[in-house]
RNA sequence: GUGGCUGUAGCUCAGUUGGUAGAGCACCUGGUUGUGGCCCAGGUGGCCGUGGGUUCAAGUCCCAUCAGUCACCCCA
């Protein structure tokens, strides 16, 4: 038997509807902000990714799933939805009659070669949201609240905001240099494996190490927030305002570090404690000089990504829809019919399936039950020559028999 | 890439110190020759993940391998 590879899944009902749900309800709260959907190509060059995402980070290094084409270019299955964005907004000129913001939202699945665990697969799904050409704390608070909104949407109100400021292109590289003198001060031996490979080549993230001694001797190091620019600061705060004023409950975590070298100034995520380790169900934040980086106008930008997987672990499943009438057919003269009058009934606005066979009527009536139809169509013999359907109430029990012609206006009148 | 745990029916799982494979749910049929749910009776369904080894005998013990899963790491 030929089976489906590993980290990638099949989603059957209901937990697809619960999927469609979720790009449903986005769809329709972003559209309340100014948003439309973008749709873009899964397979991009690998160098988007490689100049995007930024060529130290795990992603590109080690998570991506890159082969050649035909003619042997490097192709690369997008591992995340921005860079793919960015290439669309400035390869289509989106900037040239964009007023100050172009305010797109896409989603659909992303591809890293990683070790599939709770909340992690190779193939997985995102929604994803860019606003790219503004560089207004306002705008970032929005795409925050926008975040906030959709959760709440559906039906998650009570996940955690963290929010944090990475500082510009300026300040950040000074910053930086503070943390790695800082870093280079503490007793190499009792750091653990990964912070003494950290130190230098990803510094921020010693400052997120959970090992217990690693915190206790970063305890003090520099914060960014001290050490950033005037600029950094006022934005940082122009963000919070607006924020504050929403009611959104938050945390400021100085400590919160992106993988992805993109981001600039403020970041945030969205974090769950019900969910195992991969508990970070959305993300994003500003990314100032991507677009330029990108061979683009040098124009900011600011977005986010939802996982989907992690949000449907949160979600609970949602049904499949339910037919209102199910065919009841008693012998072969009833089957050729069934589906006419079906048809009849679906093109007036009325959702049901036909037996496809006619077996004992016990049998048929336990399928209807299975599929809770709140009716049963019953055509036998009699009510073929008769030109009737007998409609069985399936919650009261009841059963009228109504004529072939009046049916739709029947059932649609219950 | 590293580590832990688990692989027995469609699903969830039992299976004693090694002795020829079980339950519940689901499914099918009947109890009602044209009527569901509840109940009752019966039934279908397993290369016990795969390969090798030990043994008179392996679902059970040993080795390998594959798969799943959780965690590290990383990220959404």
């Amino acid at each position: 038997m030929i089976k489906k590879i590993k980290g990638f899944a099949d989603l059957l009902p209901p937990v697809s509807n619960t999927y469609a749900f979720m790009e449903q309800t986005a769809a329709r709260v972003f559209s309340l902000y100014g948003y439309d959907e973008l749709r873009l190509p899964v397979l991009e060059r690998t160098e988007l990714f490689a100049r995007g995402i930024g060529e130290e980070t795990d992603v590109v290094q080690k998570e991506m799933y890159t082969f050649p084409d035909r003619k042997g270019r490097s192709l690369t299955m997008r591992p995340e939805a921005t860079a793919g964005a960015v290439r669309a907004y400035i390869e289509n000129k989106l900037y040239a009659d964009a007023g100050s913001v172009t305010k797109l939202y896409t989603y659909g699945p992303m591809f890293r070669y990683e070790r599939p665990q709770k909340g992690r697969m190779r193939q997985f799904h995102q929604i994803d949201v860019e606003a790219f050409g503004s560089p207004a704390a306002i705008l970032d608070a929005e795409v925050i609240l926008m975040l906030g909104h959709f959760l709440t949407e559906i039906g998650l109100d009570k996940l955690s905001f963290e929010i944090n400021s990475l500082g510009c292109r300026d300040c950040r590289p000074i910053y930086l240099k503070t943390l790695a003198d800082f870093l280079a001060t503490l007793p190499e031996e009792e750091l653990c494996e990964d912070c003494r490979r950290r130190k230098a080549s990803n510094p921020l993230r010693v400052l997120d190490c959970k090992v217990p001694r690693c915190k206790e001797l970063t305890a003090d190091a520099p914060q960014l927030s001290e050490h950033c620019c005037s600029g950094c600061k006022d934005h940082f705060a122009a963000v919070l305002d607006p924020i504050n004023a929403s009611g959104l409950a938050y945390t400021i975590n100085p400590r919160l570090v992106r993988g992805l070298d993109y981001y600039t100034r403020t970041t945030f995520e969205v974090v769950s404690g019900d969910i195992g380790s991969q508990s970070s169900v959305a993300g994003g934040g500003r990314y100032d000089g991507l677009i330029s980086a990108l061979e683009g106008p040098d124009l900011p930008g600011v977005g986010f990504a939802c996982g989907m997987e992690r949000l449907a672990l949160l979600l609970q499943d949602i049904k499949p829809v339910q037919p209102d009438f199910f065919f009841v057919v008693l012998d072969g003269s009833g089957l050729s019919a069934s589906l006419e009058l079906a048809q009849t009934l679906r093109r007036a606005g009325l959702s049901g399936v036909t037996a496809l066979e006619a077996k004992s009527a016990k049998s048929q009536f336990r399928q209807a039950d299975k599929t809770n139809a709140r009716f049963c169509l019953i055509l036998g013999e009699s009510e073929c020559e008769s030109r009737t359907v007998a409609v069985k109430n399936m919650e009261s029990g009841q059963q009228e028999t109504i004529p072939m012609a009046d049916l739709a206006d029947y059932l649609n009148a219950r």
